[in-house]
DNA sequence: ACAATAAGCGGGGTAAAGTCCGTTTAGAGT
DNA sequence: ACTCTAAACGGACTTTACCCCGCTTATTGT
């Protein structure tokens, strides 16, 4: 009675080479970004330098996009963790307000340095960027709720609080508007802006 | 002395030919739209549609999001009137919180029946949905000025209110969950949100 | 080991966006 | 009317995303 033992944390029916040329996908992708921006990123460009043909790339991501979402994904997943599993008021313990303006403070410093991948995984083909995005939407959902705010009226503004916290980012934006940070612990307008915003929606 | 009479109304320079061919290329691209959606505009298509070489397409719009932006346009001057010179509360006369709910419940509204344009003319080339959007930040940062808000948030919470009305309807509603409002005067889950989400905001 | 097979691979092919530049023409001045 | 010039035009050309399908290979069961 053989058990498969199964690694634990790869997809089931991956092949080990498929595996293996996501990984040189990824990684070459990584370094294309880093030399040249996001833009010089050619589907024929990327293929070449994995050493791999272009129709595995479209096999693994699908479209141009699903790279870049892929890549976010990525570093998503950590994000995720500090969410769901890390010390408050990020992670649970904290109340709901508190939970969420500490989502958005967390959450916009990750989006302004993911803001080139970000940008460039928005696709004109599929509603959401993916992926990583769907979190945002669902975590706010229940947190209105834990806030005790009127039951028909949370999935809607789940929707729009979704919007108001990555639209500027991933649409309203441009490039060269974005505020640097100036000093690491100085007050972000955007950060500061989505407290106050977050303080007068719960307001009692 | 010779006045020149500028017809007014008409960009200083442009040919009378130019005009002309701009009118046709929009008229061919909306047929287009109206008879097989957005997704099958395309720019070799609507040169030959409307008789002209695909250079002179690029030449007016710049881009296949360009025109899309161009049809908004026409129809976002209407709205902009009302809302710049209309009856209260969308148009001057009515107190800034009555006007802020106002431009969400009759803006929701023209998104929802531009929903698809709209969609196209977004681009990951340029950072806003040029044209036509560009007037409502500024409106909404105005409205907010007025109502009293801190100067210093008054442009953040202008860029986030601006997301979260537009954002859902360009960015994370697909097609198919566009809510078709029940009946011409029910109750809109999207502009129920955006009243209840003003009213927190601006209340004292 | 080996055979069977499902998954993965590769690169040539298609379609559509966007560029370029030589040719044409509207409109102003005379 | 005629000339002149800046603007507009057109369509061939380039680039790039995405599709297709015959070939190869990892994996599993014997």
């Amino acid at each position: 009675m053989t058990v498969p033992l199964e690694p634990f944390g790869k997809a089931r029916g991956e092949r080990a080479d498929a595996a293996r040329n996501r990984e040189r996908l990824l990684a070459a992708a990584r370094e294309m970004i880093a030399e040249q921006g996001t833009a010089q990123v050619t589907m024929d460009g990327l293929a070449e330098r994995a050493g791999l043909g272009k129709g595995t790339v479209f096999r693994r991501f699908g479209s141009r996009a699903g790279i870049f979402q892929a890549l976010l994904d990525d570093d998503e997943r950590r994000f995720q963790e500090r969410v769901l599993s890390g010390p408050p008021p990020l992670g649970p313990g904290a109340g709901p307000a508190d939970r969420l303006i500490a989502y958005g403070s967390a959450r916009i410093p990750f989006l302004l340095e993911h803001h080139a991948i970000a940008r460039a995984a928005v696709d004109r083909a599929l509603p959401v960027p993916a992926g990583a995005a769907s979190m945002t939407q669902p975590h706010i959902r229940v947190l209105l709720g834990l806030a005790g705010l009127p039951p028909d009226r949370v999935y809607g503004l789940s929707v729009q609080l979704t919007a108001a916290l990555e639209g500027p980012l991933l649409l309203y934006l441009a490039q060269d508007e974005i505020p640097a940070p100036p000093a690491p612990d100085d007050p972000d307008p955007l950060v500061d802006g989505w407290r106050f915003l977050v303080e007068r929606l719960l307001a009692d």
